[in-house]
DNA sequence: ATGCTTACTTACTAATAAGTAAATAGTATT
DNA sequence: AATACTATTTACTTATTAGTAAGTAAGCAT
């Protein structure tokens, strides 16, 4: 892939966790990269194809970082899961579902589709390790994998959200309920 | 309160649960409500005093509801909290919270206070719920009050962002897992 | 009856939005 | 050397945005 056109798809990313995909225009992009608005609309003609992009690359990454883990013990997997989003916590960041979920009626067929990919995706991969975990005798609670999963997911998602908001380390607080299991 | 005035932020409230705060227009509220643009700014002058609105009804809405439920048990508080959000799971739609947060970056400096009321507000009372709960021997948990309700509260939000990007009953899935104390 | 206030409309503006067509500079291919 | 392809700029267009200034019709108050 080209420099340029990654730097857009960068930096598109960041203005969508950040301000949200309805809060930054493709001259906010040209400005910063130091290229012209067309610039941006001949890789991204428009901008539902590059809100497509900003999706389909975390789905793709998910996909190539998960099968490295498989090798862990299902509690390492369940920690790396969850550093994951203490990551974005620490930058202050929030995740791209947490960012794109609440205007999702107002993205195109194809953006709502792939972010429906990112979220059953993760999801799927939660579910497999609390399920595996369970029955390994690594985790111990009472609830259905599935439910656990939703509930841990939910969690992660709106303590980054709530942590912009408030500036209390809500993800801290919360950690220690997620992985006392 | 007008007539029209309290259409217009009626609109918006639901208008930035659907699409977001920048996801609309005074357009589309004037179109809608049959009045001109101009009339939105007689009772709004800036899109902030619109949003600011809205937060503000509903940390007055949360203010004034919540001293009325003191006679209840906690655990029958904690039932109506978590119903609130039930309800709005029933119609498709997510919480203010939710809506706002991931763009609160964004928002003028008066709609951020005001959000961060909200959350507070809404975090103080679940805390309270829990704290008194447990005292009373309602409920049982090993967490701090306080951690268990930012869980809960962040659970919530996000489970309405997640429901309708999946369309998978999400909320149903983790109830157990939050009253289950 | 007069002026004052409320609740708007008419008719704009200036800025910004996404998007496009055509030209150009550099690089690779034949 | 001519051709074609890639990555870009120049120079626009069209639509929409938030916002405003000036006017008006109806009701109330003095």
């Amino acid at each position: 892939m080209n420099d340029t056109r990654e730097e857009i798809v960068n930096l598109a990313d960041k203005l969508v966790r950040e301000r949200g995909f309805n809060g930054f225009s493709y001259a906010d992009i040209s400005k910063a990269l130091n290229i012209k608005n067309a610039a941006v609309h001949y890789y991204f003609p428009s901008k539902a194809d590059l809100g497509l992009e900003v999706i389909s690359r975390a789905v793709a990454s998910f996909r190539q970082i998960t099968p490295t883990r498989k090798h862990l013990t299902w509690r390492e997997q369940l920690d790396l899961f969850i550093d994951n989003y203490r990551q974005k916590q620490k930058h202050q960041d929030i995740c791209l579902i947490g960012a794109f979920s609440s205007v999702s009626g107002g993205l195109s067929e194809d953006m709502q589709r792939e972010l429906k990919k990112l979220a059953s995706d993760s999801l799927n991969e939660l579910t497999t390790i609390l399920t595996e975990g369970k029955e390994a005798g690594e985790f111990s609670f009472k609830e259905t994998p599935e439910a656990k999963a939703y509930l841990i997911q939910s969690a992660l998602i709106a303590s980054l959200l709530l942590d912009r908001v408030l500036q209390n380390n809500v993800f801290d607080q919360i950690e220690q309920g997620l992985t006392g299991i």
